[in-house]
RNA sequence: GAGCCGUUAGCUCAAUCGGUAGAGCAACUGACUCUUAAUCAGUAGGUUGCAGGUUCGAUUCCUGCACGGCUCACCA
């Protein structure tokens, strides 16, 4: 057991010498004045004679991640929240207590060092330590050092110390957390305004998977995680926001894979007075400035795959890219019951019904959604399959929508919203109607969002974007879980 | 939900046909004042995921379970 381990036991044995010697082994009083990148930074290019000259004295404090002891020296690794700086301890210099306190650190300690910045003979800048502090006593071994943490399990369940010991984790998700910064500026700039909508639904809506039960004790109230925010945003901008976006969690009561977790997060916005085609420019503005940034250019490698996000990018409509791609025969895209055969041949089933938009959406999946590895853009889906989007002016059998597909994965959906509140009732109770089956007590009309609708939404285009699935492409992530820190994991035994 | 694979020391991994469970790192003792996967000598560390079964004998073969990974299914 853990808590009986050796090497735990020994930890708590230091400990308590510690104590006995009066040494308090979590102090809260050292201050830092630099962490180790800014000495790299301000003295890394410095000549060896150059940092003699540096007369000044720095105050840091990190982990200990390796240790190299010498008779009467100590080379030690140091990680903060920026890197690691190498600290070299003499005992000429610190004395020879100090010295001997200083051999019982163990590698994970945090250490607070003072002193002076040295080059040693090969060439690596290094703090001279003048004194030292202890800051933590660690009580647990940290993974070895060469290898890291490689057991998959482990570095999702102990994400702290898949971060501790694998830089490569930290940059993931510092990737992450500047890709959301750079979209809140993005959207800032062009005059969006940031909201926050309910996570706690009375009637799930915005798209038709699978929602996670809850409830309220107190109203005696049934509700669902959210599956979208979208209604709640349509709602907004019927109040007059006429430019919002939302950053935030979504929960679908579904599989989990390399590319689902139960919760992600979602990139929604939604601008009035804009069409479906201007989100497909935005789009390409948007993704295009963080790949430019991340990766200085417009390319990058995919799990192996060059991907190239020079604008514009390709846009073929539904039916098109079934021809082009799927390699249909047009007499599938006429009559149902050639779709149908095609489908059956091809050992899909068929559950979600026949109607012909179904099964052209079932071959889509099947046939070019995989292809589409560079950046593309779907458009022109058929109407029975996007019950939110407005018709097309000229085909009023499909929507002026549009996905994205970057690696054979969706990464974003938009269109032109539908404002038009009768059809939007029809579409919503015809949604309801081809789910009766599922017996799923959800799915009900939000006839307050019909209500909202019925006092005027402005011509407006929306679309969401996986936050997690788009972070993955630009970290050469293969698993959603990777770019996620805590994915949802069973109980540990 | 199904199939395949995995689970051995704190970490990373071995263990031939079923025959006493090993190594590196980490730890401990000692040597060493410019190392950087430091080096050298020595010591200790195990309910082989859990529960059964077969066998003289199981890390190894069989069954069930748990957890994880991949693929598929379900699903925006």
């Amino acid at each position: 057991m853990d808590e009986t381990s050796d090497l735990t036991q020994q930890r708590i044995r230091k400990l308590e010498s510690l104590r006995r010697e009066g040494i308090d082994p979590y102090p809260n009083d050292f201050k830092v004045t630099h962490a180790s990148k800014d000495l790299h930074e301000a003295y890394g290019s410095l000549s060896d004679e150059e940092l003699k000259s540096v007369g000044e004295t720095f105050c840091l404090a990190g982990r200990i991640m390796a240790i190299r002891n010498f008779g009467k020296a100590s080379f030690i690794q140091v990680q903060d929240r920026k890197g690691r700086i190498q600290a070299y301890l003499q005992k000429d210099i610190i004395g020879e207590s100090a010295f001997q306190f200083f051999k019982t650190f163990d590698i994970g300690d945090f250490i607070g060092l003072e002193g002076k910045i040295f080059r040693t003979k090969t060439h690596e800048l290094t703090l001279q330590v003048q004194s030292f502090r202890l800051l933590v006593k660690t009580l647990r071994p940290l993974p070895e050092k060469w290898h890291g943490l490689t057991d998959v399990e482990a570095r999702y369940r102990q994400r702290y110390l898949d971060l501790i010991v694998n830089p490569r984790v930290k940059e993931i998700f510092l990737t992450r957390i500047k890709v959301i910064q750079k979209i809140r500026d993005f959207f800032t700039q062009r005059d969006f305004i940031e909201v926050e909508t309910p996570m706690l639904h009375p009637i799930p809506g915005g798209a038709t998977a699978k929602p996670f039960k809850t409830r309220h004790n107190a109203l005696d109230m049934e509700l669902y995680m959210r599956i979208a925010p979208e209604l709640f945003l349509k709602r907004l901008v019927i109040g007059g926001f006429e430019r919002v976006f939302e950053i935030n969690r979504c929960f679908r009561n579904e599989g989990v894979s390399t590319q689902h977790n139960p919760e992600f997060t979602m990139l929604e916005f939604y601008q009035s007075y804009a069409t479906y085609e201007e989100m497909m420019k935005m789009t390409e503005e948007l993704l295009c400035s963080m790949v430019k940034e991340i990766h200085a250019g417009l390319c990058l490698t995919y799990q192996g795959k060059e991907l190239d996000f020079t604008p514009p990018w390709k846009r073929i409509s539904f039916k098109e890219s079934l021809l082009e791609y799927g390699r249909v025969d047009h007499s599938v895209l006429k009559e149902p019951s050639k779709a149908i055969e095609l489908a059956e041949k091809l050992g899909l089933e068929l559950k979600k019904g026949t109607s012909h938009a179904r099964v052209l959406a079932d071959l889509f999946k099947e046939k070019v959604e995989p292809l589409l590895l560079q950046p593309t853009y779907i458009t022109h889906y058929p109407t029975e399959v996007s019950p939110l989007s407005r018709r097309n002016g000229k085909d009023p059998e499909v929507v002026d929508r549009f996905e994205l597909f970057i690696a054979g994965r969706e990464i974003a959906n938009g269109f032109s919203e539908l404002n038009d509140p009768i059809d939007q009732r029809e579409r919503l109770i015809q949604q309801l109607k081809e789910r009766e089956d599922e017996a799923d007590l959800s799915l009900t009309l939000d006839e307050d969002f019909l209500r909202a609708i019925e006092f005027g939404m402005p011509p407006t285009a929306g679309e969401g974007i996986g936050i997690d699935r788009w972070v993955m492409l630009l970290t050469d992530a293969p698993s959603i879980r990777e770019v996620i820190l805590f994915p949802l994991l069973r109980m540990e035994k």
